[in-house]
DNA sequence: TCGGTTTGCTTACCGAGTAAACTTACCGGG
DNA sequence: CCCGGTAAGTTTACTCGGTAAGCAAACCGA
């Protein structure tokens, strides 16, 4: 009965994650079943399950993306920067740009409350975190300008970028000011960096 | 009816993850239920869940000790050592005792295997190593000694670890000699301390 | 010996996730 | 124009982890 006529697969997809969403962010991830969501957005609680593998993912559902961007960062760089170097760049190029993984686009408050409320988001983050950094890893162990130990530096990598992420969102959270928070994005991206190429002992770069 | 006179109740936990980690080793994690280890332990699954949150604590019961490893590497150290440096001779000492954490210990072989094949086992250690950052942390943050991110190193620290770990026991599983799995153990517990001390780019330390 | 606390049990429930078998729509080919 | 395959969705029914509430038995201090 419902979706009379346009039975597109990705449209439904996307059509239950905004209803999901849109739950979510009135009454929290905790306190709204898949069968509600189901309902709201006119569909089975199995289809629901079709889409998504997790609850979570309705939420999340747009990390994977992530995934190519990290691969893309390691290997579409030019020959004389360093895989490091590189991936810096790609983070602070997000920044500039506002885009949600840096926490840094207007209007996503909401959305980090729901997260850093829900445990189990948090965990699905993880998950997500652990599958960038095999990617990472992959991608440096296939690069022959790099040497080294590709699984510790992508290791290194992700936590070093959680740290600055986590203090952006707490910041976002508290309502301090975008441009404000975005500078102090930007900065402590530059030395967490630095710390991962030169060492937390190092006081200057080179 | 069971458990007569010994109402013990600390008894009563050990003996519960004794006989689930038991079950766990024959068939694997997934495949035994929280009612079954209630049966075999002679008590009710409600009981089991007051001793344990989750399912997964039945088997990785003795990991929260390891905060406080953590937590007494940084605070117990001598002034003229640096807390990174404190942590790496925590750690080497750990493996030269062939604690548990090390994956060094003999016969943990089974364990282990009971582990990686178990995602959701993955998802709380990651939950534990996250708990063991936040305390590190914040002994970092409390240290009048210490002055830099202590979150960053806490997330560096405990990223590197991991991937020396995941070597350590992937070579296990492969059933390399422990001698040889101790010694590389060791060499790239030194190696990645060195990348977060000195820095990924630095040929040689100092 | 009394009363509170701890420990455990029973019953009943909820919600995430899976399995299987059936329907409905779309689409390309004879 | 029908015929069959495939993809999307439905219903039903189930498993399992985890929680709630209330009761029973033991232990302990007064």
């Amino acid at each position: 009965m419902p979706n009379r006529g346009d039975r597109g697969g990705s449209r439904t997809r996307a059509h239950i994650a905004d209803v999901a969403t849109g739950l979510f962010l009135d009454r929290g991830f905790d306190d709204v079943t898949i069968v509600e969501v189901a309902a709201a957005a006119g569909v089975s609680k199995v289809t629901v399950f079709k889409h998504f593998d997790r609850k979570e993912d309705l939420l999340l559902d747009r990390l994977p993306d992530v995934v190519e961007i990290a691969r893309a960062a390691v290997r579409d760089r030019a020959d004389e920067v360093s895989a490091v170097e590189a991936i810096r760049q790609t983070l602070l190029a997000l920044a500039d740009e506002r885009h949600g993984l840096s926490a840094l686009d207007e209007g996503i408050e909401p959305f980090l409350r729901i997260v850093v409320e829900a445990p189990t988001l948090i965990a699905r983050l993880r998950v997500f975190e652990h599958e960038i950094e095999a990617a990472l890893a992959e991608e440096l162990a296939a690069d022959k300008r790099f040497s080294g130990d590709g699984a510790l530096l992508a290791a290194l990598v992700v936590a070093a970028y959680r740290i600055v992420a986590v203090a952006t969102v707490r910041r976002r959270l508290a309502g301090d000011e975008l441009a404000d928070v975005a500078a102090a994005h930007r900065q402590r991206l530059n030395q967490a960096f630095d710390a991962i190429e030169y060492g937390v002992s190092a006081r200057a770069p080179r």
